[in-house]
DNA sequence: TAGGCCATCTGGTCCT
DNA sequence: AGGACCAGATGGCCTA
């Protein structure tokens, strides 16, 4: 293999056996091999095999940089899971892909959200005023500004600072959620966010499950 | 066993 | 022309 598979299933048996034997059966090769012209019928044979090879060659390259291309891609979604507060601890399943970018941008949120309030009780410490046409918000709750502190939590305290706990149930009619100015992620409140709950069953994501 | 997740192949489209 | 990107199809693995 040219490249190391990253994920936990190995892709070069896989690879091997569809390449040797989708590839002559695809649709691809067969339009391509009609679309050749015949040579004369001496140097049919050879002529017929050489285009073969060629275009199995030329098929193999390009899986090839495709296969990489994905895998570059899970190697830059194990990267942002790793700078997931949730991410880690040996009970907790690794992170579906959409169960990562769903958290992602919550977590980006409730970063946001605590740098805006860190600025400004920076700005009224100092008493400093606003500049005209700042739009941060006064009457959010306080949210204490520890994303460090935050990454080294148990989930349970993670849940407590982002606002959900276990046992509390979203419905439609209450939706949408207050969460101290973040993102509920719920089915009322986010479209996907049910494939959380499925995904990753440690979190309290639970009243969204699918049944 | 059904459903979710994933890796891979494939053909099309766009870009350089 | 060749490569990157994308989305659909397919089949394997895993879990509830």
């Amino acid at each position: 293999m040219d490249s190391d598979c990253q994920s936990s299933r190995s892709s070069s048996p896989e690879v091997e056996r569809r390449e040797s034997l989708n590839f002559k059966s695809g649709p691809m090769f067969q339009k391509l091999c009609a679309g050749q012209r015949m040579p004369t019928r001496g140097k049919m044979k050879s002529s017929r095999r050489e285009n073969q090879e060629n275009l199995h060659e030329l098929r193999m390259k390009v899986n090839s940089r495709e296969r990489q291309r994905m895998h570059d891609l899970n190697q830059a979604m194990d990267g942002l899971r790793e700078v997931m507060p949730y991410s880690y601890g040996p009970s907790v399943r690794k992170l579906s892909k959409i169960s990562t970018l769903l958290l992602a941008r919550n977590y980006i949120v409730m970063l946001s959200n605590s740098l805006e309030e860190m600025r400004k009780l920076l700005t009224d410490a100092h008493g400093v005023h606003r500049q005209p046409g700042c739009t941060s918000s006064l009457n959010r709750p306080h949210i204490s500004p520890l994303p460090q502190v935050l990454r080294t939590l148990p989930l349970s305290d993670v849940n407590g600072y982002i606002g959900l706990t276990p046992g509390v149930h979203c419905t439609p009619e209450t939706a949408p959620h207050n969460l101290s100015g973040l993102l509920c992620p719920c089915v009322s409140c986010q479209p996907f966010s049910h494939q959380l709950a499925r995904t990753v069953p440690t979190l309290p994501f639970t009243s969204t499950r699918k049944q």
